[in-house]
DNA sequence: CGTGTAAGGAATTCTGACACG
DNA sequence: CGTGTAAGGAATTCTGACACG
């Protein structure tokens, strides 16, 4: 499962408008615009407008199906962060103890 | 080497508009359009407009290589017909004795 | 809270054409 | 042949705001 870095970076590069996103998963450009103002996704700007990586939409996908369930933006915000802690977490373990994977 | 398949498909997903392959190749957007004009690219079209995939994007970035070094569009396109046939013509062996590449 | 919509402006993209060479 | 550019139009995107609830 290994990929090389060419092939990696296709996944990780911001290249896709809203528009494009919005027929990837759905959701309209409004909603996709509210989910960064709730720092739920994080595109880059390019002269002004922004652009998404497919980790991005991605990444709105699995959004959209908390929402459906009925998760709050704020719920969802919060499982990011505990994710985020917990792979800090391991990553720190790795270093120290030289773990594999 | 193996990816799996939405890692693949990242690669030749059309999603990428003219204006930001621009960017990446450092080819103006008439040249883009030119080099489509004289077959050595393939959008899609959402809506009217392209939309290049990170595969056109390094084909492009080829393209760009062998101008440079003179090469025509027209030679650029009778290499790439070349290639294909030699291509199909392994497909073709593969499929007669079940060779492994 | 989450999303739709109308508003006005700025930037993008498209095509066909003229230019140069 | 390969590329730049001006032209006019259409579609996109942006922001801030009002609406509903």
């Amino acid at each position: 499962m290994m990929v090389n870095r060419q092939e990696e970076s296709y996944k990780y590069k911001k290249v896709i408008s809203i528009g494009i996103v919005s027929e990837l998963t759905g959701l309209s450009p409004r909603q996709i615009r509210y989910y960064e103002e709730r720092k739920l996704v994080f595109p880059d700007r390019s002269k002004g407008s922004r652009k998404y990586s497919f980790a991005d939409v991605e990444q709105l996908m699995r959004i959209a199906d908390q929402r459906e369930e009925g998760v709050s933006t704020y719920e969802i915000r919060q499982e990011m962060t505990k994710e985020l802690r917990e792979r800090m977490l391991k990553g720190q373990m790795n270093a120290h103890f030289r773990m594999r994977s």
